[in-house]
DNA sequence: TCAATAGTGTCTATTAGACAGTATACC
DNA sequence: GGTATACTGTCTAATAGACACTATTGA
């Protein structure tokens, strides 16, 4: 074992672990939140009667703010991690529980943002979650440091694109509205994509514009899970976790267009989700909920990823 | 603007600032380290001369500790981050101008490990980075904090499945060596992947069994880096940054296979790359590093995936 | 019967993968 | 000529995407 090693003080591992003192590096310790970005699907809204699919919208869950700073502005449901206590992804669990009536949802990291400027109190880190959750477990509750929570319909805009070729490479920016929207309150917050690529190297940053009525540098986090969705329904099951267990092809397609953007048919989703990709499977039950013709309902296939190992 | 909203004190931001107080909350914040996984392909020897690609191996920066805990063992560079000074982007650039020789390489965000047990003197947060470098900007050097810096060549190997059926579900275990080899430092540590599925839920987590030679939890950050290296080599331009500016086909090839472990044909890694994707294209200059008949090099084409806007 | 959505089948273009065959150098 | 690696072309199977067609119910 490594305890009899002594370092250049002349310490074992024991005596350094015991004059280790946590408090003398207080000035140059962080606080550490954990956030939350809930995403789900339903209608525009937020009531279960209608029957038309072009209803259905991405959102997510916001929380308005209670308290400075950014009082009053919307803002991802978070809080601080207890140090010693839990960790970031229980801290957003805990959150997640406060926030909603949730078990056993979809949860991933996500993020960690900590730009010096982030918070105007300190600096401040936060490790972002993302969490997809179905229409039964998503009754909102504002928590202590919230005055209410809603679920908003989230969109995103490119509106500019600028390439500027530079030697050996180009700059491209790429203006993008985070538009979210509840009723009446409508938040567009402006970020900006900068992609720099020189000979081989390429780097890509993520900038705030105009938070608009988004609290902190939340629009940035959104952004990235936005892409990431994107990304992950093309070649993993997230998208189920949006929808009920039991659902038609039609439900699971447009859950897929509005997390992707794309424009197939429902014929090929068909096709490429239960017949190529095995990923849904018949159940004997059946819905007349939009047709005449009773529609099948399918379920995931937990196993369709067998082959993988 | 949000300045006049007084919060349930009645403080307005500017008072709500001002009587914020850093220090209040010391009990309960994080020191927050940087840590970098530098990843490059080179000869298992580290020398230049051998013309056997078969030579070439995955590598990894690993430093030897020189102060507790973990003395002695190998791990990955990295530091404190300053707080109110730097992020953890800017402090990760930092270590790795400590420890090598480089500028303008690939660096992104990978995963903040926050275990509560995961350091033994406090309960510390790791933002950690993965990099790829080239073999002409890598120079280790070992840091005020390191006994040595060295490249160990990095390799995944599973080396168990099991898998339980329950009720609407299963439960997958998957044991991983992570095998990290420097001469005769053979350092092997061992981590479990554990995918537990019920209904639609699917939640992975990845835990430490044995972390051998390697300090902390940095194996467990490896293997994601692995997994996430290979995700990437398949859909965007990042191997090339393990590559010289000029590079032969079968060079490419080499380092394809090195991050994804296919095992396809050079004949159809050039047509995909080349012909498909159009991602390299031809230069004039040409090579018999590997063979009588002159090897055209080709460099990475930067515009390739321009239709992406 | 029609209307409306569910579901199947078919065609084409692209891509993945296996692999035969040709090319260009040095000996 | 032989040898070694570079490069091209061809075949097949799988997949993506467009879209025509059939099926099942209620009115």
């Amino acid at each position: 074992m490594t305890k009899e090693i002594m370092n250049e003080l002349g310490q074992t591992e024991k005596e350094f672990l015991n004059a280790y003192n946590t408090e003398k590096y207080n000035a140059t310790k962080f606080s550490v939140t954990s956030d939350c970005l809930i995403f789900t699907v339903e209608n525009a809204d937020g009531k279960e009667e209608s029957i038309d699919l072009d209803d259905k919208r991405l959102k997510i869950a916001l929380i308005q703010r209670a308290n400075h700073p950014h009082i009053d502005k919307w803002a991802l449901p978070g809080g601080f991690v207890n140090k010693g206590r839990e960790t970031s992804l229980e801290a957003a669990k805990r959150e997640l529980g406060e926030e909603t009536e949730i078990s056993g949802i979809y949860l991933e990291q996500l993020y960690t943002l900590d730009d010096i400027e982030r918070d105007q109190r300190d600096h401040i880190i936060s490790v972002s979650y993302m969490s997809l959750v179905d229409k039964i477990e998503k009754e909102l509750r504002a928590g202590s440091d919230a005055k209410k929570a809603e679920w908003f319909e989230v969109e995103r805009k490119v509106t500019q694109i600028n390439k500027s070729i530079i030697e050996n490479g180009f700059i491209r920016e790429k203006f993008i509205d985070i538009v979210l929207i509840k009723e009446d309150i409508k938040i567009i917050s402006k970020i900006k994509e900068v992609t720099a690529v020189k000979n081989r190297a390429r780097r890509t940053k993520l900038e705030l514009v105009n938070r608009g009525g988004l609290a902190f540098d939340h629009a940035i986090v959104i952004n990235l899970a936005l892409d990431r969705i994107k990304n992950k329904v093309e070649y993993t099951d997230i998208m189920f976790n949006l929808l009920p267990e039991y659902f038609t092809i039609a439900e699971a397609y447009k859950v897929y267009q509005l997390t992707t953007n794309k424009n197939d048919t429902v014929q090929n989703f068909r096709k490429k989700f239960k017949n190529v990709r095995k990923m849904i499977i018949e159940t004997d039950k059946t819905t007349k909920k939009y047709s005449p013709r009773p529609a099948k309902l399918y379920k995931l296939n937990i196993h369709w990823d067998d082959h993988e190992g």
